[in-house]
DNA sequence: CAGCGGGTTGACTGACCAGTCAATCCGGGG
DNA sequence: CCCCGGATTGACTGGTCAGTCAACCCGCTG
């Protein structure tokens, strides 16, 4: 077997991805900080001096991690705003994409939102404004809906947006430490009720809701 | 004058509280980790050695100061509770004294949720049980209200809690990282927003709300 | 089959820093 | 005036790693 290509194995051990899936367990194990660059290479089963052939240093593994998972956040979040949908909806569309990344890959998710979207200090101070970029991107959509008279106007949009994404971020972050129970049920429970709290508020003022 | 007393000046320059005011300042320049306990001293005026004299590591200093706050943050929620006011203002009475901490003290707010509250990995591991008391604090609140029917039951109570404890932290990570306006304005109309945004929602169909 | 060069290897270096410790200081008894 | 012990000092040690680099492997080309 074999003779034609060069291996029909694997395509091709694309061993910048084995890095950069490596890391992504590695830092979701120990932590960016206390992660040695040799413990990805060892997951990796790759030569310690190999990370360096494809990255610069260690923080950019993290900021390609990073990067090439969070603009494909912006994407869709910018493609579910383009859809004609009730802002409400839109919400509930992107606070279950973002859940679903979670449910698909725990450990990214985990690494992204732990070592750089709520460590703005150390590292996320590079990505802030990326990741405003998403905080605006809600924002919009809050703001239209106020236009259009679907939301009410007593918050600014982009005050909306910061509690909208806090919420999923408090959410996510309780399922990565273990203070948040956790399974398929709890995912899409989670999403409605995102929505629910930030858009039907917890007063009972009005019932009928 | 002064004969009587041992020192007349500052009452007794405390160099353990020295310690702590400095390793705050400390902290908040330049982040826990990049922070030398070297730095620390210099900021205290004080010998390298002593901070070991008073604490047994660098760790035991960030803790130490995270536990000294978040104690009186529960004591505050506590008390809070214990009064007879309707939920929306227990809430925003919650929200009220954790800003107004920011607004009194950033460094050490800064500190407590960007080194520890916001840090669940290295260092909030240590503290998660003692963070999660403030959600359960807060979710018996809603819990009440829900049960007197002033809250509606849309949502689990613990579930509101991490939402609105979530809004709370996202508003000031904003003003650490300057991504939002902050100024004695914006406190205030942040203590409004907060909690029309988790009790109001924003969805119009009440009108009138 | 020699030579080239990118991919791969892993030992090694330079920096950095938390924590230790022996020495010094100083106030208060005795 | 001397001694004791806690407070204070800061030089030094041990260990840890990120990043470097010289050598090696191997497929391909001429």
């Amino acid at each position: 077997m074999a003779s034609t290509a060069p291996h029909d194995s694997p395509p091709a051990p694309d061993k910048r991805r084995m890095i950069l899936d490596a890391a992504v367990v590695a830092f979701a194990t120990r932590g960016f900080h206390a992660c040695r660059v040799s413990d990805i290479a060892d997951e990796a089963q790759v030569a310690y001096g190999l990370v360096y052939h494809y990255f610069r240093s260690k923080d950019e593994v993290l900021d390609t991690l990073f990067l090439e998972r969070w603009d494909v956040l912006l994407e869709v979040i910018a493609e579910i705003d383009g859809q004609d949908l009730p802002a409400r909806e839109k919400l509930h569309a992107i606070a279950s994409f973002i859940i679903d990344s979670y449910r698909h890959d725990p450990d990214l998710m985990k690494v992204i939102i732990v070592e750089v979207t709520r460590a703005a200090n150390s590292f996320g101070r590079t990505h802030l404004a990326k990741i405003r970029e998403a905080y605006a991107l809600i924002a919009d959509i809050v703001e239209k809906a106020q236009a259009d008279g679907s939301f009410r106007s007593a918050v600014t949009p982009s005050f909306a947006a910061l509690a909208f994404y806090g919420a999923i971020e408090q959410v996510l972050t309780g399922w990565i430490f273990d203070t948040l129970a956790q399974g398929e049920a709890e995912f899409d429970e989670a999403k409605a009720f995102i929505v629910e709290t930030i858009c039907g508020g917890l007063d009972a003022a009005a019932a009928g809701r």
